[in-house]
DNA sequence: CGTGCATGTGCACGTACGCGCACAGAGGCT
DNA sequence: AGCCTCTGTGCGCGTACGTGCACATGCACG
C-alpha cells in the first residue's frame, strides 16, 4: 500500500488492524499508546509524532519501505534531472 | 530502504536530500517546513509530525509503501498467526 | 586571511500535542 | 428488551511541539 498522507496512513493502520482481528485497545496496549490517539491516527490525524506511529507500525508487524518514485513511461530519471536542476542553475 | 525508526527516518531524508544536491534551507522551503524543524528531523527526532514528513517526502520525490514484514523461512503466515490467536481466545 | 554558505543549536513564544477519564452511539448476542 | 463490546469524542492537564531569530562552527574559495 502507497502512504502519501496522513489519511492514507490511518486508513491503512485500521485494516491492517481489523485484518489482525485486534481492537483499538489491544493494539494501543501492544503499541504503547493511548486509544485515544490511535482513534485520532486512524481518523488521519496528520499531527500525530512518527516515533509513536513506528510504534504502531511495528506492532502490526508492518515493513514501512522508501524509494524514489517511479520514472515516468517517458524513461526520464528523475534523480538526475533534479540534481541537474539545482546544480546548473542554482 | 527499510525504515524502523525516527533515526532511519532523518538520515534517510539527509541523504535522499543531498543525492538531489539541496539544502536544508531550499528543501525546508519546497516542503513548507522550517529549516529548523528539518534538521531536527535528519537528526532522527521522534516527535516529529508525520504531516510535515510527508511534506518533505513529497519534496523529495520519495514514495512510501507499508506492506506486512516479510514472512520467515519457517514459511508460517504472521497475518494468519495474529488472526487466529484472537479469534480462539479472544 | 577574509568572505560566504551550510548546518547545528539556544531561546522565547503561542499553540496543540498526547494522555486519562467519562460518556454516547452503534452493533451483536442471548 | 437488556447487556456487553467497540469506537468516537469532549474536557482538562502538563508538556513539548514547530517557528523565527541569532549566533557559532566548519568548510570551500579566492
Amino acid at each position: 500500500m502507497r502512504l502519501t498522507n496522513a489519511r492514507d496512513l490511518g486508513l491503512f493502520v485500521r485494516e491492517r488492524r481489523r485484518r489482525l482481528g485486534m481492537t483499538q485497545t489491544e493494539l494501543s496496549g501492544l503499541a504503547g499508546v493511548s486509544r485515544r490517539w490511535l482513534s485520532d491516527l486512524e481518523a488521519g490525524k496528520p499531527t500525530a509524532e512518527i516515533g509513536l506511529v513506528f510504534r504502531v507500525v511495528h506492532a502490526l508487524a508492518l515493513t514501512l519501505e522508501a524509494r524514489p518514485a517511479e520514472a515516468e513511461p517517458g524513461a526520464i530519471d528523475l534523480d538526475d534531472l533534479l540534481r541537474d536542476l539545482r546544480t546548473s542553475r542554482g
